[in-house]
RNA sequence: GGCACUGUGGCGGAGUGGUGACGCAGCGGUCUGCAAAACCGCGUACACCGGUUCAAUUCCGGUCGGUGCCUCCA
């Protein structure tokens, strides 16, 4: 299996180090506020990479965190931080916005038929870890306090800049952040906050001796640490963490462990809408919710992901999204094809017209599509070859089901038994040459979502939508 | 200012040093009571300028454009 390794910046060969389990890491969301597409397509991603990692027969033990601790607290955003703004304007505690967001993330998670990690862990359990870690770096010799907290000084790490190939004088020159008469470098950063008198933050927890809370680079160090042990096989993230996020992690771990944080990571690339970033103030953040609103399945959104590259920009459209939701309407009318050939072929096997792809092809079919996967993760192309096959079997979809989570059989259902029924009128009806009837048939059964086709062969039906 | 990514036909989107992946949309045909589907066919796409090469969309250099990050953010 190939993947593009961050850290080298090459495509390299993927093998775990225990030869049966792969330990992957995943940044989650911060819960304060309705996750966007935008967050849920590295999910997507992701997805895909797990079960590729399956496929390939390796067991996989991946760790999810939720940042339900809000961070932010110095300019931009009103001064305030994430999560105190959304319980503010909700009314609600820190605690319940954070707990509401994650059950709102965890419900699309669900909805895009996302593997379950196997553990998901929320910042706020760590704190006690974390302040070990924090105390191991003290005693080491990292870091410095300030008035406002215990900053990690880059300087003392000499790799810093190594990962995302930072230049940390030019990076000086055009900073938006002015430098703080205490913060010593540009690259330093906060590892643990302290809560300033007359500061509102109801996420608080007592350390050296005054009320404070953790830095945000810090929770994914002390999960990793606490839940898998370095070095992790693969960490997953947005491309935005490079620079910060997981350069600080990269810090963070390797002083306070002596250790390597991961061997390989893996970055997937930002969606836009309409050609413009997806930020609230433009307005332009879409919902899971609002696909359905169009009509389309939060399936459809899946696949219109998978179309895609996870190294690539790309741009949402609801014109794009229509022709993925019709590629994957197509797909499921495979189905349907197959379900009616498998049923005729058992009451007629000598039927040739409903001959399906033989096995041999189909295995081979099988190996190409996957290779496609193992290509670091190749799933246009691999779409690119399931377009391209003849009649394939049920078996086939299952195994497509499996390696790419789109739920095609589940939302493929056999007609209820008063369809069928129709469908069998209609049927008589049309060899009786009685055009009015069947065509009345016709139309009720198409406004029950189900098209008539005469074929050669006979009648099938197809979905509508 | 720095770093990173990126520029392929109407819209998307792979890939490759030498026969125009694939999807959606469109056009024509076969079939058909009609319709649809299916099948077959149809588009002279690789930002621009140089270079390397027998041959470049593919490699190298430059130009121009787009996007992201440098404050939390997938």
């Amino acid at each position: 299996m190939k993947l593009y390794n961050t850290l080298t910046r090459k495509l390299e060969n993927f093998r775990p180090q225990d030869p049966e389990n792969v330990k992957i890491y995943t940044c989650g969301p911060t819960v304060y506020s309705m996750p966007h597409i935008g967050n849920y397509a590295a999910y997507v991603y992701w997805d895909l990479l797990l079960r590729t990692l399956e496929g390939n027969g390796w067991k996989v033990n991946r760790v999810l965190n939720l940042t339900d601790v809000g961070h932010l607290s110095s300019d931009a955003d009103e001064g305030e931080d994430k999560l105190e703004k959304g319980a503010r304007k909700s009314g609600k505690t820190v605690w319940e916005v954070a707990e509401y967001y994650s059950m709102q993330f965890l419900e699309g998670y669900h909805a895009l038929n996302l593997l379950e990690p196997a553990k998901i862990a929320r910042a706020t359990d760590y704190i006690a870890a974390d302040q070990k870690v924090v105390q191991t770096l003290i005693d080491k010799g990292y870091t410095y306090e300030t008035q406002d907290g215990i900053y990690y000084d880059t300087t003392k790490f000499p790799a810093y800049a190594d990962f995302a190939h930072l230049d940390l004088e030019q990076l000086k020159a055009g900073a938006r952040v002015a430098l703080s008469d205490e913060k010593r470098h540009i690259s330093d950063f906060a590892i643990w906050k302290f809560i300033q008198p007359g500061e509102k933050h109801a996420m608080r927890w007592d350390f050296l001796g005054r009320p404070g809370y953790p830095g945000w680079h810090l929770e994914c160090s002390t999960i990793i640490h606490e839940e898998l042990g370095e070095p992790i096989d693969i960490h997953t993230g947005g491309i935005d963490h490079i620079p910060i996020h997981h350069t600080n992690e990269i810090a963070q771990s390797a002083a306070a462990f002596d250790r390597q944080l991961s061997r390989f990571w893996l970055h997937c690339n930002f969606l836009t809408v309409a050609g413009e970033k997806i930020s609230k103030s433009l307005g332009n953040t879409i919902t899971l919710q609002d696909i359905q609103d169009h009509g389309f399945s939060p399936l459809d959104f899946k696949l219109w992901v998978l179309q895609g590259h996870y190294q690539s920009e790309r741009d949402f459209t609801w014109e794009n999204l229509a022709a993925a939701h019709a590629r994957r309407l197509n797909w499921r009318n495979r189905i349907a094809r197959a379900s009616q050939a498998t049923e005729q072929n058992g009451q007629n096997s000598q039927n040739s017209q409903k001959a399906f792809m033989d096995k041999a092809a189909e295995t081979k079919l099988f190996a190409a599509i996957f290779a496609e996967l193992n290509q670091n993760l190749n799933s246009p192309a691999a779409f690119a070859l399931i377009d391209g096959a003849d009649l394939t079997s049920l078996a086939f979809w299952q195994q497509i089901d499996e390696w790419f989570g789109l739920g095609l059989l589940d939302d493929s259902p056999v007609p209820s038994a008063e369809v069928q029924t129709l469908l069998k009128q209609r049927e008589v009806a049309r060899a009786a040459k009685d055009y009015a009837e069947s065509d009345r048939l016709r139309d009720k059964l198409a406004a029950m979502g189900f098209a008539i086709l005469d074929t050669p062969e006979g009648q099938i039906w197809q979905y509508l939508k």
